[in-house]
DNA sequence: CGAAGTGTTGAAGCAAATCAATTTTCGTGG
DNA sequence: CCACGAAAATTGATTTGCTTCAACACTTCG
């Protein structure tokens, strides 16, 4: 794994756009770190290199020694099963950690591979945990990872008891909030560098049958595509389709908890 | 919620067995708590009660001002569907945490309730935090934040990509281990009180399905069931039925990461 | 321009859902 | 302890959402 030290004073993603250091906007979120949290934060970030499409980041089974995080792109959880199917756990996109639990537990229990041509960051670990003695980093980092944590049970829930045609309409809307988030989305349109099967992998379904509920979401004109462009013409009727409430995402700042007594 | 000061000097779950306090034996785990940890820890619970089968502990929004921990029983995560089904994403087990996310994202994202009677302790936020002010201690409770996040992965995994019979024998699989860990289960048999429909909540599949399935490895002889018990004559059959690799339960002493140079 | 990858369509088969009825188990009070 | 009612488990018949297989069209890019 090269590591070009590209120092970075102003980042920009692969469409060109200037955009903020991703990791920084997600952790900002909950909206209390200092001037100098956000400086310690940002000199994480010296190390960034460049992965092709479909490759490896980090395999199962890997003792990970630097933290690795998404500053654009796009990329996978998962875990091959037996009979060669993959199963897709979730989408990276840029902000994202993709081995944070590695750092405490020790090893991977899953891969995470690119599926478009992905900016990493790469943070070691000493550096991280030293970061991490401040408070307000170690809460956001927690957050965030607790906040993955919310996103599997949604998923949970909506691959396990939801049909197919339900299912990708709330992945699509998942998606849309969460590259928002980021500056990736407008309100209406977002670039998703996803094939058929790699949305059925995801929902656990067959490429063809991806195709046939795409086809309906487009004849409900709830969706267009463009490309690997989706076009989501009102995002409420999307959304009221597919029974989303974004909540589970945590994209508001911190809901202050009520104070212990 | 009341909270009857129940000072227990020695716990015995309901089946009258003397044990330790599962949340000790499972923050334990990761073998690097000193005696001094382990009395902190130990103070922590002195407010225990009690919960009928089919009770709510935390609601869904809910804002928990403690933090409530499984000292015996069984319980779930769920989340109400449109259409109320009603997807189960999580077993709880003694040891287990309820709502220890919430204490950091501020509010619940699902509910969680009793499957069985169960013994509840209650941890103020106040008095966990001041615990976690030990770094051991805190590097106890985010492993078990993580690990379940680990479950969820496999539960995602599992759910969405296997047939319905592997599916409910992986479950069968992690149960034992996970109860076995608490001393609930012998290598053989453990009681599990589930009725078919809470099964099919947690694998979204019918409970008429649920129901053929047992049939099904009960013919293959994987395993037999009585009341509310399950055996599970060889084990090791049933794992390479369902495809089952323990590593993701992260039951084992933590395997020392690499040092961070 | 050709080849590989991706998307699209149709037909047949299957796993699981649904509906409906019956039996068994279990908890409770007489 | 037994009788009763309710909950849970079981069985059969039918329907359906999705898979699989196979062929073909379109796009992209070296």
């Amino acid at each position: 794994m090269d590591c070009r030290m590209l120092l970075s004073p102003a980042l920009h993603n692969r469409q060109g756009y200037r955009v903020r250091n991703p990791l920084m906007t997600k952790l900002e979120r909950a909206g209390t770190l200092s001037a100098e949290d956000r400086a310690k934060l940002a000199a994480l970030i010296s190390c960034t290199y460049e992965v092709a499409a479909r490759e490896d980041i980090v395999r199962e089974g890997d003792r990970p020694r630097e933290v690795h995080v998404m500053m654009d792109g796009f990329a996978c959880r998962y875990k091959m099963m037996a009979g060669g199917r993959r199963a897709i756990l979730a989408y990276l996109v840029p902000g994202d950690f993709c081995d944070l639990h590695a750092a405490v537990l020790g090893r991977m229990d899953h891969a995470v591979g690119t599926l478009a041509p992905c900016t990493m960051a790469a943070i070691p670990r000493a550096a991280l945990e030293e970061a991490a003695s401040r408070p307000a980093i170690a809460r956001a980092l927690c957050r965030a990872a607790l906040a993955d944590e919310a996103i599997l049970r949604e998923w949970l829930a909506n691959m396990g008891q939801q049909a197919a045609d339900r299912q990708l309409a709330h992945l699509l809307c998942e998606l849309r909030r969460r590259l928002q988030a980021v500056g990736l989305a407008d309100g209406r349109s977002f670039r998703l560098p996803l094939t058929q099967e790699e949305l059925g992998d995801a929902l656990g379904i067959s490429t063809v049958h991806v195709n046939r509920v795409l086809q309906c979401l487009r004849a409900l004109r709830l969706i267009e595509t463009n490309g690997r462009s989706i076009i989501i013409p009102h995002a409420e009727l999307l959304e009221t389709f597919a029974g989303f409430d974004p909540g589970y995402l945590y994209l508001a700042p911190a809901e202050s908890a009520p104070a212990p007594q």
